[in-house]
Formats: structure tokens, C-alpha cells, sequence
DNA sequence: CAATTAAGTCAGCACTATTGACGTATTCTG
DNA sequence: CAGAATACGTCAATAGTGCTGACTTAATTG
């Protein structure tokens, strides 16, 4: 036996192959695309010192106007005190003010202000575009398969969030 | 003028509709898709005091054994302390062994061990498995779309690096 | 031999995220 | 109506990942 008490530390030269029908291929490539993909609004993101994390704040208080903390914090799937900092900012520099709840005080309905919807526009410009320009480099009817593709690789719980056109959603998808 | 100094901070009420034809819709699906793709391999590498750095460290490992430090950092575009950390837990642990280059002894040559071969088949089951269902709930042979549309997301000037093949990939790609 | 390169390391910092605890206002329930 | 539950905000402490800049060592290159 020649192994160490911490295993075998001997080098595998070969590459991993599609061992298992893994598909490694495509895995790679949706790391790529992705990391470019959030590149360009994260580069103007910097200018106002902000992070992805206030993108992603502003871009579902844009999508869903009136949305309470809770509800924003349901899509995120991130912490309170994660979203804390972050919706402080957002506020004290303008892009989204609080309104209460007109059914429930307690509630904080969130909505972007002019310069906040000016914001998110910007951000997502770069992102359309790449995503447009990707497209035009498929053959035809791309779209609608890239569409079902990104949805199906959503977890089947959570599609409910996905809500692909916010004026079709009916308030009872939440609960 | 009714503006308070900090700007108008009017609640605007609609949802953002495609204004300036930005795809929001799509945008929105590859958050949520990217989300869900990582959240398997996440939560097993906690298991291991792993964060989702190791995870690629791992993969790039093990897709080109052999991968010197600097084309590691090349690959993943981060910076050589980012890296540090992360890579001396992977060769603690022994999932990744260095070696010392053959023609450039200053290189190290960075190899999965088994152990690292099998952690890095484990965190892409769960990722592969989520990409083949997707799959099959597309029509036909969406496979190929998909390829071509990650693909063309990706900055053209790094596409040298995605390598969909990395048997055929030649030395010359890199510099 | 001098300059450059590959890698490792140190110190310090920023952003995003976590858990747990607590306070306040409001609403719901028995 | 009193007490429980809820929505939100905030505090403290911690982790993981990333950054910049500076420095050392060893090896290669000119």
C-alpha cells in the first residue's frame, strides 16, 4: 500500500471526458455566458458604487412596482439584513421609495422613482443587446427555445416567480 | 418646481413593459436559471468548507490537467490573491496536486487527484442532470441552439478560451 | 550578469451573504 | 380587548470571494 494517510495524491493526466454523460460542454459554456453576461452592468454598476446585488434589487422593483420587502426578498432568496444595506441605499440615493401598504400598514410597498427606472433601463441595455445579438447568430425561431430552455432549468417550485409577463400574473400566484 | 434637491422621487407605478425593446423577460429567466444551476453544487460543497470558487478551480482542473497557475487566472479572470486561497485548501485537501512544469520549472502543473476527479464528477451530476431535463422538455434537437446561444453570449475575443472540446483545442490558442 | 517571468505571500479593504437577537408598529385571533 | 403573530428595521458577528499594491524566491532569457 503505497497511498498517504491523506489518500492518493497521485496526478490524473487525463481530462475528464463526458464521464457519467456528464456534459461538460454546456456546463462551461453557461458559466461563460453568464459571467459576461452580468460583466457590463456590473462595470456601470461601479461608477455609483453600487454592486450586482442592487441591480437585481432594482430590477424587480421595476418589474413589479408596489412589491412589499417580503415579496422582494422571496424572489432573491437572500436574508433580510442581506437586502438591508443594499434597499438603504437604493433609497437614500433616490432610485426607489417606500409607500405603505395601503391594505397593511405594516407593509412597505417598494417603487422606482424616474431616476430609478432611468437606472434599471441602462443596466439591462447592455444585457438585451447581448442577449439580442446572440440570437441573430442562431438559425430562426431561437427565441421561443432559448425561453423554454432557461425556464425549465428553473428549479419546478419556484416558476411561479418567474411570471414572464408581470401583467398576466394574478396576485393569488403568492401566497 | 416641486423637485426636492436629491431629485423627483414620485413613485412611478407601472411595471417597466419592453421599453427600448429591452428583453426583460429573458433577462429575468437567465438570473433565475444561473441561480438554480449553481444552487445543487453549492450545497454540497458547504459540506466541505467549500465555496463555489473551489467548485471552479475544480472543474477547470480537471477539464485540462496539467493547466499552469497563470492560465488558470487567464481563464478565470480573477486575480492571483482571489486564487491563492482557494487553490492551497484544494492542494491541502488533497483534491489537486502541483507539479513542477517540464520545460519551465518555475510552472507548476496543476492535476486533479482521484479524489478531485470524483468531488468534481459529484458537484457536475446535479448540473448536468438539470441541463439534460431541460433539455428534454425542449422539442427535438435543442442541444445544438443551446450550444450556439451560450456560446454567442460570451465575449468573442475570450471565446479561444471555451475550448467546447478541449481534445482538440492546440497549444497555439493560448499565447 | 541583469532583466524578466512564474509563483507564492503579506497586509488591508470592499461587497455580498450568512445567523441570531431584538424592538416597534400593526394586524389578527381567541 | 389581550395576546400572538406578522412586517419591517436594526444590531453584532462571521464567512466567502473578490480587489489593489508590494515584496520575495526561483528560474529563465537576453
Amino acid at each position: 500500500m503505497l497511498k498517504e494517510k491523506n489518500g492518493d495524491v497521485a496526478p490524473i493526466r487525463a481530462a475528464v471526458a463526458n464521464e457519467d454523460g456528464i456534459d461538460f460542454t454546456l456546463i462551461e459554456l453557461f458559466f461563460f455566458a453568464y459571467r459576461d453576461f452580468t460583466s457590463d452592468p456590473d462595470q456601470m454598476l461601479a461608477d455609483y458604487g453600487f454592486g450586482r446585488a442592487h441591480h437585481r434589487v432594482l430590477h424587480f422593483v421595476n418589474r413589479r412596482p408596489g412589491l412589499t420587502v417580503a415579496e422582494l426578498l422571496d424572489v432573491l432568496k437572500i436574508t433580510k439584513q442581506s437586502l438591508a444595506r443594499v434597499l438603504k441605499q437604493l433609497i437614500d440615493t433616490g432610485h426607489i421609495v417606500q409607500l405603505q401598504g395601503p391594505r397593511d400598514r405594516r407593509q412597505r410597498e417598494l417603487y422606482p422613482t424616474a431616476r430609478g427606472r432611468e437606472l434599471a433601463l441602462a443596466l439591462s441595455r447592455p444585457q438585451s443587446r447581448r442577449i439580442h445579438g446572440a440570437l441573430m447568430e442562431m438559425k430562426g425561431e431561437g427565441r421561443k427555445a432559448i425561453e423554454q430552455f432557461l425556464k425549465a432549468m428553473v428549479n419546478p417550485e419556484l416558476r411561479v416567480q418567474i411570471d414572464a409577463d408581470p401583467l398576466h400574473r394574478m396576485e393569488e400566484d403568492r401566497e
